[in-house]
DNA sequence: TTGAAAGCGCTAACAG
DNA sequence: CTGTTAGCGCTTTCAA
């Protein structure tokens, strides 16, 4: 048998109205029963039961967190910035894998829920109506990390993705490159199709007509990198230039260059995106855009506990900063 | 307000025993109540509260996971592997970063029993009687994965640390090399040392009397395997043949010796520890020893399952297969 | 400054 | 097969 607040009572001849008071640090007690209090509890060992507490007072001071692949090098980065912060405010995070499955997505909202969450971090590809609706079968607060709701519904904290890519395939092009190629993602969410839509404004701008063969879709990993430039040396010859969606699909688009004969930057130009830690650890260092992932999780995280505390938010739409980081994989 | 059992068991004019029950799949309900229940809940939307389950029945289904640091390649991975065993077991991970440091790592013990988790999975450095100490403050099973408790009071689940280092280093004895030097963790953990050992057991077998220069200590990352090229520069010459502990310190050590006009395999062999994802993102390949992550943390939530169901565990002391796998950073 | 008492929503005997 | 009834350990009025 645990130790309960009431042995604790008993133990210190007071209310465990009292006791309860001094573990939460309720300032009406009187110093000396305090430190009476203190020392039985210390005496006895005695550990609050969070169940309990969250039970009685709605409260569980734990968030729960949905992530598509923890260990994908971008999320757990990512979930490092929220865990960090989710510390420093005593609050504990639920974690799970969604793998970007819409029906995983749904049911491990539904579980947050059912554990009585206080708030909920969301990171995926897509938000649909049914993904809305979910959210709203509870008053729990949601912010979502490095993923876009469209109807701006929801809270979020993002970068700005059209851009960025506007800015890395601009900075392709004004090395002198005729038609950089786009690796994408699956151009399934939301952020893919921005970082599409960047790489596209940047043609248009440029007055060059979008060849659609030079546009190739990868799936994130290293292992679609490589296949990605298989797919483009069929077309005879590679592109001078290739704009890479994700930092860990560049290596793999570096690699498959080099493993062609041909020499990074000289031949081919290759850039990334998101600046993990990856970007240095490959020769030539990848030139990419930085994208703060640790800080879109600190951020979201802290964004929450502002709703979870009912304060007063003036932005509900985080866009953080991005820039081009140019390193030795172009020229 | 939410819908709590009560309304549900007045709305289908039964008692809440009896939602309780076929909310919980007990047989025992007559087949045609159970739909008019079922009903019911379906209507209403009912939700079962986790929290109130957990103080009814003292059992959250929620395990508390701790981690030295989740961005990192390694333990993301095994991260991986014990979400999706505790998903299949319909167990919740609340995961929390220690940093190895040993007062997180005792604060992070107590708060996870205070969340009244079923079970823990511990992934540190070094298990002290402190932290046994502390284990013991709750009746909850603990298991430890990738992680070695010299006492062996406590379930782990590991590989042969010391076997796969000798081995490593008996691969590179054996192509030709006379004294292959070692880049070690900081050796402050159990598992350095166990690799340490495994590197000293093969160059005493093969009676080579070890030279203390050649062992230089990182930290496990991509820099510090940088910075120890360097340091074995310092020598003269680099050795021909390098040992890393950890992959992506190998890396570091690869492109260090690349950097320095020299050439992998041919001038330096490199031969890593993990196989991590990063081990193909090299070029060239890295050489390393194969460790399941995914593997050990899947079989370590499996053993806590175990210990959570009072099943009978045989084997307390898990040691899973490794190998040597060949690539291209070693001739 | 303190205590009494009523729940929070559910499970688990126990009785029928 | 179903219902009654105690709690689980804590917070939170409300009174004193």
């Amino acid at each position: 048998m645990n130790i309960t607040i009431y042995d604790v009572a008993r133990e210190a001849n007071v209310s465990m109205a009292t006791v309860s008071r001094v573990v939460n640090g309720n300032p009406n007690v009187k110093p000396t029963t305090r430190k009476k209090v203190q020392a039985t509890i210390e005496r006895l060992g005695y550990r609050p039961n969070a169940v309990a507490r969250g039970l009685a007072s709605k409260k569980t001071t734990t968030v729960g967190a949905i992530i598509p692949d923890i260990s994908s090098i971008f999320f757990s980065e990512l979930a490092r910035g929220i865990e960090d912060i989710a510390r420093m405010y005593k609050y504990n995070i639920i974690l799970s894998n969604s793998d970007q499955n819409k029906e995983n997505e749904l049911k491990l909202i539904n579980t947050m829920y059912e554990k009585q969450v206080d708030g909920i971090l969301f990171m995926g590809g897509t938000i649909t109506e049914d993904h809305i609706n979910q959210f709203n079968t509870a008053n729990v607060p949601v912010v979502l990390a490095s993923t876009y709701d469209d109807t701006q519904s929801i809270a979020a904290v993002n970068i700005d993705y059209e851009a960025a890519a506007y800015e890395a395939t601009k900075h392709l092009l004004e090395s002198g490159d005729k038609h950089p190629a786009f690796v994408s993602g699956t151009l399934e969410t939301t952020v893919d199709q921005y970082k599409y839509n960047g790489y596209k404004r940047a043609l248009e701008e440029a007055s060059i007509t979008l060849n659609e063969d030079l546009i190739v879709k990868g799936d994130y990993s290293y292992e679609s990198g490589l296949d990605a430039v298989k797919q483009l040396a069929e077309l005879g010859k590679l592109p001078s230039a290739i704009f890479v969606a994700a930092d860990e699909m560049a290596l793999g688009v570096i690699h498959g260059v080099q493993d062609s004969g041909l020499k990074v930057p000289e031949d081919v130009q290759v850039f990334g995106f998101d600046n993990t830690r990856l970007a240095t650890m490959v020769r030539p260092t990848l030139s990419t855009v930085v994208q703060p992932m640790y800080d879109i999780g600190a951020v979201a995280m802290r964004l929450l506990t502002k709703y979870m505390n009912k304060e007063e938010v003036t932005e509900k739409n985080v866009t953080l900063p991005h820039r081009i980081e140019v390193r030795d994989s172009t020229l």
